[in-house]
DNA sequence: ATGACTGTTGGTAACAGA
């Protein structure tokens, strides 16, 4: 069984401690973080690593910054991707490396703003752009582009879809940019709902969490072959709890791969 | 409860997030 999982954790180093006793509870062999907010010289390699984790870094300090943990090795790492746009400038939002045979990506694709904004023009062109990346590796063996997508891709994944009427996450532009990447041969695993619904984040505002307004943004989209592998997919909202959380709660996968033919 | 955010920065107010 291999476990793969994603993560925005809205600053690493504010949420380190957190996300320690998380990989002990959840045992992932693998977790893609997003908004990790730290450079990569100051990334935690050696806390992650003092509980059995190796762990690769694309950040500036800042905003943005992705990154991926695994327990299972950690081969070929690449930051960033030909061809992504930037705003004005390259930001870190894309690493991607080799884990236990499977290739994965940690994706935190812009936010947007507001429909009209050239940060939308920004969101769709990236999303674009990591479509056509991604094109070559879709047919060359098992993926998983795992992230936070900021796109909810469809009303079922708001918990009310005329509270979004003009706002981003939510239009047809962004559901089509999303859906291009499932056309490309990527399936959108659904986690099995806690607490009545799909939503993996909520806003710290207006006790949105506690009165399940929430959203599901983050995403584990897998090559077809590979979904057929899943027996089992969650969100745990008990991440989002407590004291100092996140405003994302992880999401999980569990992959039962068939067996490796030997070389 | 007629309300209720959190993180970052040549930073203590402005901004981004979604």
């Amino acid at each position: 069984m291999l476990r793969i999982a994603t993560w925005n954790v809205n600053s690493l180093p504010a949420r380190l401690p957190r996300v320690l006793d998380w990989l002990e509870r959840a045992q992932p062999d693998v977790l893609c973080l997003q908004e990790t907010k730290i450079a990569d010289a100051s990334f935690p390699h050696a806390e992650l690593e003092a509980v059995g984790y190796d762990s690769a870094a694309c950040g500036d300090g800042g905003y943005n910054g992705v990154a991926i943990v695994s327990r299972v090795g950690l081969e070929d790492v690449s930051r960033g991707f030909t061809g992504e746009p930037g705003f004005p400038d390259l930001e870190k939002r894309a690493i991607a490396a080799t884990c236990g045979g499977l290739r994965v990506w940690s994706i935190y694709v812009p936010n947007g703003r507001s429909p009209d904004s050239p940060a939308f023009e920004y969101k769709l062109a990236w999303l674009e752009a990591l479509r056509l990346a991604l094109n070559e590796e879709i047919t060359g063996g098992p993926i998983a582009v795992c992230g936070d997508f900021n796109v909810a891709p469809t009303d079922a994944d708001v918990w009310d879809p005329a509270a979004f009427i003009g706002s981003t996450h939510v239009t047809a532009a962004e559901r089509s940019a999303v859906g291009a990447l499932l056309e490309a041969g990527l399936t959108d695993v659904q986690p099995r709902a806690l607490k009545g619904a799909p939503f993996t984040y909520w806003d710290y505002r207006a006790g949105m969490f506690h009165k399940g307004e929430g959203m599901r943004i983050d995403l584990v989209l897998l090559s077809n072959t590979l979904a057929a592998s899943v027996v089992d997919a969650y969100i745990d909202r008990d991440a989002r709890k407590g004291t100092k959380p996140s405003d994302h709660a992880p999401v999980v996968v569990d992959l039962e791969l068939p067996p490796q033919p030997s070389s």
